[in-house]
DNA sequence: ATTAGCACCTGACAC
DNA sequence: TGTGTCAGGTGCTAA
């Protein structure tokens, strides 16, 4: 049916995917005053053979079709980020079901130069720990991103319960924001 | 019957109150079938004597009971600030009623002295920022004050090995953050 | 235009 | 380890 690459906020906190309006009102019509109300409730077989259920709905304020509860967890669990592809798919070999399929983004991003190191020993500890635990990079509009999450420490492991003293937190972010605010 | 010392979003634009499930159980009993759908009305009288209807129900989704309509209301006037306590009380006294009451966030425990391991603020820069910087979006006019007032610290109210999530801290940072880019 | 109120949703974390 | 709780969110509607 079709595909879309996945937007930073797609992949983010905001727990929604953007289904674009062509596409969602050519295959997955929302009934008018019917089913409009409170959206479907849309189930896709992944490439395991998974179910997934997402919710589907319209969001009036923002005029667009978003698929929200659900979506999170699989962007979770197939680990995906901004730029890989999803693609809905609609089979009636065997009972007309639709499917979900996803890749990683075609290629790897270039760096523009834009990553910046935080000088000071330690420092790099705490930029590798922001890094790699921030699940989500600033919205790509607006200001120069703050933060930067290259691919290589997407899925370095930080101890969940991993603790830092509050004097070093403070002197970093202290650090981050003043640079930020220059 | 008890009390709850009050979250940021307790006090914040959420407009609600989250009672704790083992005291709503106990204490505001939503009777299955049938008050259970809407909620209640309950009625609490203040330390002046005047009457406050707080609508009470119970959220499905997150299985949490609250109060939401006139709470709002009750927080902006008593002018109440996370940290602050409510306490709801029932009197059999006079006619069995409700009250409501409410003090200021408990006095911080004194700073002991100790020295960090790493030079920094003391723990009482933490506290203040976070419970200070949430309620209602605190730029009157003017730049924002930067993260903390090291000027304003006299107390501790951490104990000082005290030690955070990463997942608070961000949280936490990323909130301070995009309220300055705003 | 703003916002209280409402019914939902989710991730973090304490146990 | 899971699981339940709940703090912090969302969009929508009505006033």
């Amino acid at each position: 049916m079709f595909e879309k690459p996945l937007t930073p906020s797609d992949v983010g906190k905001l727990n929604r995917l953007v289904i674009p309006k062509q596409h969602a009102e050519k295959y997955f019509p929302l009934g008018g005053g019917d089913s409009g109300e409170k959206g479907l409730l849309l189930s896709f077989e992944d490439e395991s053979g998974k179910s997934w259920r997402f919710r589907y709905s319209y969001w009036n304020s923002s005029q667009s079709y978003v698929l929200t509860k659900g979506w999170s967890r699989f962007v979770k669990e197939k680990r995906l980020d901004a730029g890989d592809v999803v693609s809905f798919e609609r089979r009636k070999l065997n009972g007309d079901r639709f499917y979900i399929r996803w890749r990683r983004r075609p290629v790897p991003v270039q760096d523009s130069g834009a990553v910046q190191e935080i000088p000071g020993p330690p420092m790099s500890a705490w930029t590798r720990v922001f890094y790699s635990a921030h699940p989500y990079p600033p919205h790509p509009h607006g200001p120069p991103p703050l933060l930067y999450q290259p691919d290589s420490l997407h899925h370095a492991s930080i101890p969940t319960g991993t603790k830092y003293s509050l004097s070093r937190i403070l002197e970093f972010w202290k650090n981050k924001i003043e640079m930020r605010n220059k």
